[in-house]
DNA sequence: TATGAATGAGAATTCATTCAT
DNA sequence: AATGAATGAATTCTCATTCAT
């Protein structure tokens, strides 16, 4: 949710997510549900959004952004890359538990609904200090270049894309039954950072 | 398509992977739509479907089976984990020309609509042999133990999801612009297929 | 069932009384159900009938005839009015049992449904033997009146549709729970033939 | 038409009746039909009806209480049971003109259509005062006993159904083409009058 | 003659969107 | 500005009927 929207976008925003968090398919989501569940009239949602799409789509969207600049401030806290790694996992596994909303917030993306074209829309009428996922997974790794280190364009892309697969690769293993027990995921997890951060080593060398 | 279809269910089934082909948004697809690409009656598709969801549901999941199984026999033919991770990938960029469609149906396993609660439980179902994605690779590494290795289920495990997530990751990037160039990609997939393979031995040593 | 009748169409005729003695509705009664039940095919059916209303009018009429002759033949043991109105309660009574038939049918008989539409029409065309309800209950008093006894056509009439009525009351009596005794039954139809015999000697005196 | 009905209901309920008293047959009747005679969209009807079936029989339900109701009112005026048989035989009559409503609203509530079923639930459901036909007939005939007759409950039960039973039978023969004429009715009702009057002196003696 | 696969017209119902209040 | 009643286009699904085998 950002600072420039009036209470009653903020309202449709926050009830598309609870809707969304509560498992509810997004492509069959009615305005009905979205604006009885925002209290508010069906009307009114029209004075601020041209159609569904819009209210759907604008939800996930200055929602993700939202998500994502969280995890970009909690960031600052940790020292090196492999912590990092961990945080950004540990976020998104938290995020799954509300009904795997990263996950299916990165589907909803890449399907070729309606939602997912005006995202699209979305993220190219978007200021440039809002972020998205492989953004900011690129942005961790060249805060990390050391002086002396230097990666090609190339690598670095490769680097970010190969990292956003991992935690991509994590999300959908904890949803596995054999990985409900905390140990086993944070075995996982060390796993995952280490594999980061060798692949990094290697390719920035 | 299986053998066990009947020349309805095929051209329903066939229909369904050209829209899908095409573009067209999946859950926004209608029952006109489809009869009327595979040239059959409306009516008709109800003879052998018990409803929209069953038609579509049932062309993603007999077309991905069928991919899937293209592809495990055509590795036969490749001696080594790096060849064999180079033909999947190869695999992926043929389907991926046509709309991206291994990772969308990827996506439409896991998000939750109606369409993928149906697959779920046709994959429940299938019969053993049918094997879905991560299934397969496992199988591949598997294959690829020496006698003088061993790997534990975890790390199978981790290793097959590892590599599902980088042939993921492969499916994105040449998605993008700075792919388009035959060259770029066989270099990323070089480096693909080296990074797995190092990660197999270090993991099964 | 007619003695005309091919084995094809009696077993639509079958077919149609066994699922309106299951309580069936008729007019939602399709095709393929009393076909089904029938053991014919589909399209076997229209070479013996036009369509539908056919199939169920058809049925209804000659299966209401053929009761409406079983009791006409069973009166003849019987030797007078008071008997003869009891046998007819009696068999009314049994075929109540299955699923209220007769009230059922003659319901039918009035309503404006293509059934019923197509059922006057056999009504009109049918030969003259055959004989419905009000025309057989006005044939029972014919045969009473002894040679000094008259009656006007007018009355005649209306003693038969009281009759009729009567008849018609105690079908919907007995399906009230208060009736669900032998004996109270038994009484009630005492009361009914003492009513009926009354009612016939003062007018036909 | 009860009060509390919003004009959007009763269009619904009086586009029924219309289409009812046109001789439509019920059961085929459609959700377009109805809407489109009410003067309002189609989408209107389910603000205010669940569904088709709701739309019927309510309007039957209703209307048939509200006629009823007129009856019953109008019976005050009728000083003895023969006057008051009269008034409901002449009621009837009126309302058979159009299209034999009252004996096909009777066969409608004792078939097995969705329509009879759900008149039979908004039956149960209805508030005490509002009454069906053998229900009206039944307080007709209590009303009429005077201080020293006796009626046990199954006489008056009894005595009821045929009363209805023979109001019934009024209705079936005016719609033969003898009773076309005015003076064969008025007689006939005189004998019905006069057959319910003496069977309520001997039960009731 | 018997069949049932194929059909498409037609029905119920839903829901995004509008607009008078 | 806010509303929600009204709408009808669009969608799914059914089923009587046909016709090639």
């Amino acid at each position: 949710m950002n600072r420039e929207h009036s209470p009653k976008e903020k309202a449709i925003y926050q009830a598309v997510m609870e809707l969304f968090e509560e498992g509810a398919d997004l492509s069959s989501l009615t305005v009905a549900e979205i604006t009885g569940r925002a209290g508010i009239g069906k009307g009114t949602a029209y004075e601020y959004f041209s159609d569904k799409e819009e209210m759907i789509a604008g939800a996930l969207f200055y929602n993700g952004i939202s998500f994502i600049r969280q995890i970009y401030e909690g960031l600052s806290k940790e020292k090196n890359l492999n912590d990092k790694v961990n945080f950004v996992l540990l976020a998104m596994e938290q995020q799954m538990t509300k009904a795997n909303c990263i996950l299916r917030l990165i589907h909803i993306m890449s399907d070729n609904s309606m939602i997912s074209q005006r995202m699209r829309v979305m993220e190219k009428e978007r200021v440039e200090e809002e972020m998205f996922p492989v953004d900011m997974l690129k942005q961790i790794l060249k805060d990390e270049l050391k002086d002396d280190q230097t990666l090609s364009e190339e690598g670095l892309t490769y680097l970010s894309v190969s990292l956003f697969s991992k935690i991509l690769c994590y999300g959908m293993m904890i949803r596995d039954e054999r990985f409900l027990d905390k140990e086993k995921r944070e075995e996982l997890r060390k796993w995952i950072c280490q594999g980061v951060c060798k692949e990094f080593e290697e390719i920035s060398a």
